[in-house]
DNA sequence: TCCAGAAACAAACGACTGTTAGTCTGACCC
DNA sequence: GGGTCAGACTAACAGTCGTTTGTTTCTGGA
């Protein structure tokens, strides 16, 4: 709606992402906005609805990307591929929000205003687990990984690439695009192929890209 | 030293654990262990003391385990798996401390009497690198693997795993041993080995065990 | 038996919390 | 020009925060 509401989401969401929810009052959010405290509620009707307001955005996106993903046609392997790439992305585009959820998680799920983002994350692992299971069982996902096993280890993955502090590396040293080397070791491991005296079936794929 | 000292660190950590460093007052650990607020301040100098001490008994274990595992003789790849290995039980060991500076860390880093434990946490993940660094040197690790990024998987893997909420899965519907699938998965890759026309050098090593 | 010292108590401190009520300003439309 | 209304203001509410002070209670050793 106004610029001014607009412009106090902005600063809450940069505040919450960096002292935490709790640690940061709405009279924080007030003097940075150069408002006083009460003036916020002509805007919002309390903390915990901005707060909603931010992460909400993030997971409505982050649902549809992952749907999307999860109901292409293709291996179940194949969809893995599309659910990392899709969640990194999605991810990558929101790292306030990801960095509010991550830490603040015990607080905000315990808010009356936070359900529909409750459900939403409810039904992300669904999906996660659903693609995995589709690969173990068209056989192009070893069989003895456990889905929930799985789908933690994934999502874990991309949140410690991309959240505490961000992912800095050495930039052009190797074309190292980060979600392909996610996908990589995720799908086939950091074993050097002639370690485990296999054909080196991906070094060739890796040189012919 | 006294009893009522050991307890009181142990309804703190629980408390802690279960609504967060900020979220929990003194008056709330107080009440729990059914005494005055006031009492609690006989046995620790501060909140910030208090919880200081809880995780610092955690890292320094961590730490420990950690630098044996590292300095093993072996390749690189088999001090990665006993780092994983290392620091998947310890982390196994202390499940309230973990989920405390999983969720509270933010918070917690700008603790002055936190110092000791943020300098141990720098360290722990430059041992994580350095072991992968030479994994790639020696030639059991693949070269186009980040070590940053790398070491950054595997811990939030660890952590993901043991977090949240507690990993439960299917009890024996596989032989299923978490740190051998973690260890499975990051060395191996969840691929199975047919869907990438190699030999079955996975599958072998796994029914030959 | 008396005394030292630890442990818990009672009560409050100043600061800060989210939120509300009532007032005032200024831009817009008729 | 008068009326409307959003938006910001002032001021305060009732409560909670970590912590401190001074006092009382209890226990073990001389």
């Amino acid at each position: 709606m106004s610029a001014r509401r607009d412009e106090i989401v902005a600063i809450a969401k940069k505040l919450f992402a960096e002292q935490g929810y709790v640690s940061t009052s709405m009279r924080d959010i007030a003097d940075a906005t150069g408002l006083l405290p009460g003036s916020l509620y002509t805007h919002f009707k309390s903390k915990a609805q901005l707060v909603e307001e931010i992460v909400a955005v993030f997971y409505r996106d982050l649902i549809a990307a992952q749907q999307e993903a999860s109901s292409d046609t293709g291996t179940g392997a194949d969809r893995f591929r599309l659910m990392l790439r899709a969640t990194y992305r999605v991810c990558e585009a929101y790292p306030e929000e990801l960095t509010i959820l991550h830490y603040d998680w015990k607080e905000l799920s315990a808010l009356d205003e936070i359900a529909e983002v409750r459900e939403i994350s409810v039904r992300t692992l669904v999906t996660w687990r659903k693609v995995i299971k589709d690969g173990i069982a068209d056989g192009t996902l070893r069989s003895e990984m456990s889905p929930e096993l799985v789908s933690r280890i994934a999502t874990g993955a991309i949140h410690a690439m991309l959240d505490p502090v961000r992912y800095r590396d050495q930039p052009a040293n190797r074309k190292s695009d980060p979600v392909q080397q996610l996908e990589d070791m995720l799908l086939d491991g950091i074993l050097a192929p002639q370690a485990k005296s296999r054909p080196t079936a991906k070094a060739a794929r890796h040189t012919k890209s």
